[in-house]
RNA sequence: CGGGAAGUGGCGCAGCUUGGUAGCGCACCUGCUUUGGGAGCAGGGGGUCGAAGGUUCAAAUCCUUUCUUCCCGACCA
């Protein structure tokens, strides 16, 4: 490709509303533009890089047994109705109707719309089935943001697989596992398989592809010794034992006036160091009003809650439904006595005795509270965030949070879509199954994103050869000099023919400009021809990723290149 | 949805406090010079100042409403 025929709308100046790094820079190359909040064109540079990641991705798929499809993005509703999904997906999902009246969606994901061909498997003879597509998504997301990181319509490669029993989803899980090690490894970043969340999607387990990244949204919690990682909407840590001393045989009240806090209870109440309080939280779970109790000193994870009530909703109580339903304000809240709201208590609080915790009344605290004793819980739980510092669970050594960008995610689903929608085949019995499924994804356009977070210098992008726009850009400092012209068409026609994608950088522009040019786009390997080098014989081959340097001979610049690019 | 910030040519910004008919840098076009790290000079093109309403002889500027975008949080497969 010619440089000076090209739309590669390069700014030197970022838009000033990109904040993530890799906005900044697909902008700024000529990548990328936005169109409207969380909807971005793909510019012919930034269609490469999408479609490289897209068929890296293809033919890991490909190599599991993976089957391509092209389902429909737009769909009617009462396919999601079957599922039960049309009211779950709340708001996220894009919602319209056509002229008659009929209710449609935009796609979010695609298990109900396979599932309807599932429907046309009969017997176990069949199975197993890997069944992909890469397809566009919508998601109306309360906050898009950080360029092709969060978005609201983006390419997401979804796979589905359909197998006869658990063991044989376990293998499919694993294909798929091992798949996206390979893919990430060929984008050339980092991204741990974390335990996570399954999130709307149910099931029994899943994991996240995470990138490490500032960009992120994600925490994941990592252990500094053993392969322990977990996101923290699913992992845990251990705790230390704590020292209740013996209490008394019943609570006792304490007198605190203005006390609100946990921390200012435990500056002016020597027994109540904040790992011996109860923190009583009023969330409302789908509607109905309930109690969260942690240790003081821990913090509750929404998600943790969410998945261990299987609600679809869980928010804070507002003021009016606290009083309403405790008699008094947020700082003075506790658990004993009350036996008409569901409570659910974290285990770090599990045979805790001797504790300090709201009396429900203003100003007064209650001490000597034993858990189990004092008051019914209606379910324990894993609720807290472990926080950086904590021990291990597996190995005790220390934890660590990083964040992360979320690049793949992997679900067993089980059988949720297969008794929904209605797919059974018949075993070797003759009796009827129901697939065990699984549901397995990776955002095309966030990997663009994510590689470019962690591929990139103050000069720009650094593209790992897999993915970048072109291998090689030959930079003509003179387009006026015959000899240069000369050499450049040479390089450039021998690397077109045999299949090198070069971009020949033949505007009419100052040696700066072509050079900071390349920089910023991140191409891999950049060949300046110039009267300089020429004067010597030779060219010369600069490496974007050291910016190492050598001079060649012309004659031997060709199978120098194609020998570099063969084992770079 | 809560908090904050911002909308002036393709990009970055000034002008607004104190109303007087829009400007700077980059980019773009023409010419000359220059030519190995974002050139110089000269000339030139391009903007309903987010939108609507109001105040006024006069509004980018003051008032009201509204839309949009970004950031933090909430939320989020």
């Amino acid at each position: 490709m010619r440089w000076s025929q090209s739309f590669i709308p390069t700014l030197r100046d970022a838009p000033a509303d990109a904040e993530a790094v890799s906005h900044k820079l697909l902008v700024r190359g000529g990548y990328i533009r936005q169109l409207h909040s969380g909807h971005y064109s793909l510019l012919p540079l930034g269609l490469k890089v999408h479609n490289k990641v897209a068929n890296i991705v293809r033919k890991e798929m490909d190599a599991i047994g993976g089957q391509e499809f092209l389902l429909p993005a737009m769909h009617p509703a009462t396919i999601w109705q079957q599922s039960g999904r049309w009211d779950v997906m709340g708001d996220e999902m894009f919602r319209l109707k056509d002229r008659s009246g009929v209710d449609l969606a935009l796609g979010m994901t695609h298990e109900e719309i396979f599932s309807t061909l599932g429907i046309e498997l009969k017997s176990y003879k069949e199975l197993p089935q890997t069944w992909y597509q890469i397809q566009t998504k919508f998601r109306d997301e309360p906050r898009p943001k950080s360029g092709l990181l969060r978005v609201r319509e983006f390419a997401m490669k979804d796979s589905y697989s359909f197998d006869l029993d658990q063991a044989g989803l376990d293998k499919s899980f694993t294909l798929h596992h091992d798949a996206y090690v390979k893919i990430f490894d060929q984008l050339g970043i980092i991204a741990l398989p974390v335990q996570a969340s399954s999130g709307s999607m149910g099931g029994s387990a899943s994991i996240e592809f995470m990138v490490p990244s500032p960009a992120g949204e994600d925490d994941v919690i990592r252990c500094s010794s053993c392969d322990y990682r977990a996101n923290v909407e699913r992992g845990t840590s251990a705790l230390e034992a704590t020292d209740d001393k013996p209490g008394p045989d019943a609570p006792f009240r304490i007198a605190t006036p203005g006390i609100r806090t946990i921390s200012a209870l435990a500056a002016i109440y020597d027994d109540a160091p904040a790992s011996r309080q109860i923190k009583t939280l009023v969330v409302v779970i789908d509607d109905v009003v309930s109690l969260v109790l942690l240790r003081g000193d821990h913090q509750l994870n929404n998600q943790k809650l969410q998945d261990s009530a299987s609600a679809i909703n869980v928010r804070p109580a507002d003021p009016e439904e606290i009083i309403a339903a405790l008699g008094a304000s947020p700082g003075s809240l506790g658990a004993v006595g009350v036996t008409d709201l569901p409570i659910y208590a974290d285990h770090g609080l599990n045979g805790r005795t001797n504790m300090t915790t709201g009396s429900n009344e203003d100003d007064w605290h209650l001490g000597g509270v034993d858990i189990s004793r004092d008051i019914e819980i209606s379910a324990w739980h894993d609720l807290r965030e472990v926080a950086a510092g904590e021990k291990c669970i597996e190995c005790n050594a220390e934890l660590e949070i990083i964040r992360c960008i979320e690049a793949g995610h992997i679900f067993k689903l089980g059988q949720k879509y297969s008794h929904a929608m209605g797919i059974s085949v018949l075993d070797e019995n003759g009796r009827a199954v129901a697939p065990v499924m699984g549901s397995y994804g990776i955002g095309i356009g966030r990997a663009v994103a994510a590689i470019a977070e962690n591929c990139h210098d103050d000069k720009g992008l650094i593209w790992p050869p897999s993915v970048a726009p072109f291998t090689v850009v030959i930079t003509l400092l003179n387009i006026d000099q015959a000899d240069s012209i000369t050499v450049s068409e040479a390089l450039y026609k021998g690397l077109t023919d045999t299949g090198v994608e070069v971009i020949l950088d033949d505007r009419k522009a100052r040696p700066g400009v072509k050079f900071a040019d390349s920089e910023l786009l991140g191409i891999p390997i950049r060949v300046t021809v110039g009267s300089k080098g020429l004067s010597n014989g030779t060219v010369e081959i600069t490496l974007r990723k050291s910016n190492e340097t050598s001079e060649i001979n012309v004659d031997e610049a060709l199978p120098y290149l194609l020998n570099l690019i063969a084992t770079y």
